[in-house]
Formats: structure tokens, sequence, C-alpha cells
DNA sequence: GCCGTTTTCGGCCCGACTGTTTTCAGTCG
């Protein structure tokens, strides 16, 4: 939290600095950091009269620059800019949010930022300009020139850019509290296009709190979406049911649930939904789709469709939207157009529909697994013979080599962790609880660690079926070195090295910190690479691409770390390390017994990053594993 | 602002729903 709050600040102070209207230089490089095209390195610019104390500050995320360009797209809307310089800035940002690789690293290695999808040399420029001052003059102009706080009116639903202008100029409001004494006092339905139900969805908004959906880990929104698929495939005059979206792609997070129902009586089916018992509020209802908010807060967003259209809504509300474009792109350059309804050629003639592969079928592709559709090179892949990965299942698991016990900070003994592994139908299990620097969740010593390895040896004489691996997480210190001595570390079977610790170092001292582990002859597993938590705290700042290629020169291998927090490898990492050779394990970090359970995650992650069950070390046999480990 | 069986400028996804209107603009996905 406090790491979190912290780079909050520096971008904080990075955005105030730069746009104060008197300025004046401050080089703030932090001692001992080597040059870079970070902003740590470059010169911010600071109102006079702040008070600046010296402060090493973060590398720019791809983050920033993603708010950035959509506060841009967001300003312009109000200004009511031509949409399609609109959606050239978000068109950016989605582009630079999926990117997987650190745009100040790209620039560094001299990359040309124009050649990525939808970024051309205007917004490259843009992007270098944010890496090197913390902002750029055209965002800084606008926010100047509009009123930045009009962005708040359009988090309620159905006020969009146009409506938030015409709130601006007609009755001066600039913020949620102004619109709240517009109805309040009865001005807004003097509004033309303003009426009672308009007042009635402000009011309501304003006091449920309500804002655009945030999304939510994958994990958080399963059972209910377990649970809506299954009464909508009950209800009557179904033919089939699904909820589709990022969910359907087991994307890390989910902004809301997006289902599709094949029925020939699609009226009779929206007024069974909205009866739905885990509904708080319908938010629309129409003929063939409605949309309500769930009692957690989560949005569905139905629609029903004929059968003869169930598979090309499926592709449309699967997504992903850049998936689904290029399909449709596709269609265009033949004469044809695709919609939620299907293929269809310039006569309206529908040639393809029913099923989703169908439509592949009608575009000579092969079937493309929801979890590939984010468009990234899947379509051209399909298009050739075996073009697609053979994606692992969660069946070719047959082990899980990171988990802890009450040795350290699990909750179940290592008795209990076997006999639920066994009861998984595995083949074997590492138990790896942390070492010593850990503190706080009473990590090993050397000495405990041996302590233990008797426990397990008795627990794996006693459960047949199933080998009880000796293992440890080891903490990767500041400086690169083990937390345990080799001799610690020699008898084990397996060894997962992590960072817990200081995860705020500069690129380059980070970037050394795990070269120096990598080195390690006993490092045969990088646990948790990135160290992010999804929607919680950023990554570590690395020289990822290089780490990878050091790792896979060493023989280590990479943790896809399946905790629906971490995900970690996460998917654009691993797909880089797959094109370089790398080989994977896929562990749980399970800290109970139910923990096990989360491998479907981690297995998720992996075909997301198009990993097939020979590029994961666990898929193998007992002497396999042992035999792909790195050896020490 | 990007892109291009490009080369200098025109095209850029599109359908459902809502509220207020009386045929449509705005919003959303």
């Amino acid at each position: 939290m406090i790491e979190h709050l912290q780079r909050f600040f520096v971008a904080a102070t990075i955005l105030r600095c730069a746009v104060g209207s008197e300025r004046r230089s401050l080089p703030v490089r932090a001692k001992g950091d080597a040059p870079s095209a970070f902003a740590n390195t470059s010169t911010i610019r600071v109102p006079r009269g702040l008070t600046v104390i010296e402060r090493k500050l973060m590398a720019v995320h791809n983050s920033d620059v993603v708010a950035m360009f959509q506060e841009m797209a967001d300003l312009l809307e109000l200004e009511d800019e031509s949409t399609f310089r609109i959606r050239a800035y978000r068109q950016a940002a989605t582009t630079i949010d999926e990117l997987g690789r650190n745009l100040g690293q790209m620039i560094e290695n001299g990359e040309d930022l124009s050649e990525l999808q939808g970024i051309g040399k205007d917004l490259a420029g843009k992007i270098e300009r944010i890496i090197e001052t913390g902002s750029f003059d055209d965002l800084e102009e606008l926010r100047k020139r509009t009123t930045p706080s009009l962005r708040e009116l359009t988090h309620i639903p159905q006020i969009g850019p146009k409506r938030a202008r015409l709130l601006h100029e007609k009755l001066g409001i600039e913020n949620l509290d102004d619109l709240e004494d517009a109805v309040n006092e009865g001005r807004l339905r003097e509004l033309k296009g303003f009426g009672k139900r308009a007042e009635e969805q402000i009011l309501s908004a304003m006091e449920t709190g309500r804002r655009k959906k945030e999304r939510r880990l994958l994990s958080e929104v399963e059972e209910a979406a377990e649970s809506l698929e299954a009464f909508l495939n009950s209800l009557n005059g179904v033919k089939d049911a699904c909820v589709a979206g990022s969910y359907r792609r087991k994307a890390e997070t989910v902004g809301d649930l997006d289902s599709v129902v094949s029925s020939s009586q699609p009226g009779k089916i929206i007024d069974q939904f909205v009866e739905y018992e885990d509904i708080d509020q319908v938010i629309n209802k129409g003929k063939a789709s409605s949309s309500v908010l769930l009692r957690s807060g989560l949005q569905v967003d139905l629609r029903v469709v004929k059968p003869e259209s169930y598979g090309s809504a499926l592709i449309y509300f699967t997504g992903a939207k850049n998936h689904q474009l290029t399909l449709r792109d596709m269609a265009l350059d033949k004469d044809q157009k695709l919609n939620e309804y299907g293929l269809f050629d310039k006569k309206d003639k529908q040639l393809a529909g029913k099923t989703e592969k169908d439509i592949y079928k009608a575009f000579n592709l092969a079937y493309i697994e929801p979890e590939l559709r984010e468009n990234r090179g899947e379509i051209d892949a399909a298009a050739k013979q075996n073009g697609l990965p053979k994606l692992i299942d969660i069946d070719d698991i047959r082990g899980d080599l990171h988990c802890h016990t009450t040795w350290s900070d699990g909750r179940a003994s290592v008795e209990k962790m076997a006999e639920t592994a066994k009861e998984r139908g595995y083949d074997y299990l590492a138990i790896t609880d942390h070492s010593k620097r850990m503190q706080m969740v009473n990590g090993l010593s050397g000495k405990d660690l041996r302590k233990q390895a008797e426990e397990i040896k008795k627990v794996d004489e006693k459960i047949k079926g199933l080998t009880l691996l000796a293992g440890c997480e080891v903490d990767i210190l500041e400086d690169g070195t083990l937390d345990l001595s080799d001799d610690d570390l020699n008898d084990l079977d397996v060894v997962i090295c992590s960072i817990h610790s200081n995860m705020n170092l500069s690129s380059r001292k980070q970037t050394d910190r795990l070269l120096r582990a990598i080195e390690n002859p006993n490092c045969q597993i990088i646990g948790h690479m990135r160290g992010r938590k999804v929607l919680e705290r950023d990554e570590i700042d690395i020289d990822l691409e290089r780490l990878l290629k050091e790792a896979k020169d060493a023989g280590c291998a990479i943790e896809i770390n399946a905790d629906p927090h971490r995900r970690d490898l996460d998917e654009n990492g691993v797909r880089f390390a797959l094109d370089i050779g790398l080989k994977f394990t896929v562990s749980t970090d399970a800290h109970s017994a139910a923990g096990l359970d989360q491998m479907k995650y981690g297995v998720w992650t992996a075909r997301r990053g198009w990993v097939e069950k020979k590029d994961v070390l666990n898929t193998g046999t007992m002497n396999s594993l042992r035999k792909a480990l790195r050896s020490r």
C-alpha cells in the first residue's frame, strides 16, 4: 500500500509540476542512477514557490500514458472534437495498455513507437514527451481551455460528453454537486432533452454513489457468472445461453457480464430475465436486450438473438473488440458484412451465423479459442495450417510446484496439502515455504528446512501415489543474493526465487538484482517475476526482455503464478518468453488446501500467452520434471 | 489522429435502447 501511495504521489507531483504557470527547471536524477529515457533522469518543471525535496522519481508507467491519452480523449469529447481524432487517442491508449512492454525501455532501445498499431508520428512524439516531462503540450492547453471537472458528469449513466457540455453551457454546471443542486432546484427540467426520468436517474446515481463500472478480478465474478449462466439456461424458451465478454476470454479482470441467449422468443426471455433474484436494479429493458445491476453492483448486459445468429452474437459479445473488428474488416474487404446477426453478402443473404465455427470457416480460419481473441496475431495464425497453438489444458497439469504450509504462512499442514494434491489427481507436489528473511510470516532458516524435510519425507512415505518434493521459496535480497546459502539449498528438490521486498528500486537496480539471482545455479524457477498485484499494485520496474533472455540462457524456468491476484508472469510477458524458448511452471502459490484449486487461473494466463503443454515443466512425469529443472 | 494493392486525402463499425419527441439525438457497448 505504501508503495502504491508513493507511486501515486510521484505521478501527482509530475502532473502538478507540469501544469504550473511559472516554471523553473530542476534536475531530479537520483544519485547512482544510470541515465535512461525515464522521467527519473529528466528535467521536470516545478512552480515557483513549491518546496522541492530531492526525490527519486519512478519511471513513467505505461498506465500513466494510457491515463493521459484517455483524459485527452475525454476532454476532446467535451469540446465536440471530431470523433475520429478522439478514437485515435483511445485506440492508442488501448494499444499501450495491452503492450506488455515498457515504453521508456522501448525508446531507450531505439525502437520506433510509430510502428505500433494506431500510433503514428504525432502520438509517438507525444509519448516521448510524456516520458521526458510527465505530460504533453496539447493536454496542458486543453486542461486550461476546458473545464476538466466536467469529466465527473459523464460518470453518471446516460450523461455523455454532449449532455455534460450542454449542462455547462446552459446552466453553468461544473461538477456533480452543481448538478445535484440544479436537479433539486428544478432547473434541469427546463433544459431541452432532460425530463423527469433524467432527474430520477441523476438523483439515484448520486444516492448510490454509482459510478461507471470498475473492473473486478475474474475470480470475484466467477460465482455470479456461473449462477447467471445456469439461470439463463433454465429459462423457458432458451436454446442456449452463455456469459461471454472478458469473462469468457478468461482475462485478468472483468468489467461486466456480457451475456448472450439463443431463443426464437426474445421478449419472453427478457421478461423472465428481469425477474432474476440477484438483480438489484433494471437499467433498461428492451425487446431483445436488457441491462441490470446485480446486488453486488456488477452489471449484466443481456442480448437475445435467434438461433441462426447465435454464433455471430457470441463472437460479437465475446470480443475482444479489436478481434471482432478485424473480422469485420475482413468481411468488408470481401464486400460482405459481419455483425451480431451473422455474416451477410451484398444482398443481405446470411452466409454464416449459427455457430462460431461457421463464421470462422467462412473466413477460411480455424476455430479460435476465446482466450486467444485479443487481436494479437491469432487471426493470421488461424489462416495457416496448424498455425494456432494447441493450448495447454488444466488436465495437462500433473503437479503443483509452489505452495505454503503452517511451517511459514500457510494455513494447512504438510500432510493436508499432500492429501489435497492427491485428491486432485496430481503425481507430485512441492512444499515451498518462505525463507528466513520473511520474518513476519515465520520464514524458514536452513536448519528449519532440514527439520521440515524430515516431515516431508514421512508424509511422502505415508501418502501413496504422490511424490512430495522438498522445496523453498527463497527471497532474493536487495543486492541479488539469495536469502539462504548454497549449503541450505543444495539438498532441496525445488528452489523458487522471488522478490518480496524493496519493490520500488530503480529499473537498473531491480534488473541487476534479478540478473544476479539468475546467475546463481540454485535459482531453478523465478517466482511471480513482476511482483504486481492485479488492480492493487504496480509491477516492479525491470528490463523484462533482457531478464527473460538471461533466464533462458541460464536454464531458469519462469513461474506463471496462478493466484488470481497475481497471474504473474502476465500473459504478455509469457508470450514474449515463449517466443524466445523459455520453459514455464504453472503453480498456485497456495496458502491453504483450497488454494490448490486456483490452478485454473494460471492455466488461463498460459493459454492467453499461447502456451502449449510441452512448454510447461509440471505437465511432465516426475522423472521428466527432475531432468527439466535446472541442474545444480 | 491513423491508415493506405498510399503518396496526399478521404474514410474511419454499427445496432439497440431511451427519453422526449413526434422522427431523432445521445448514449452505450
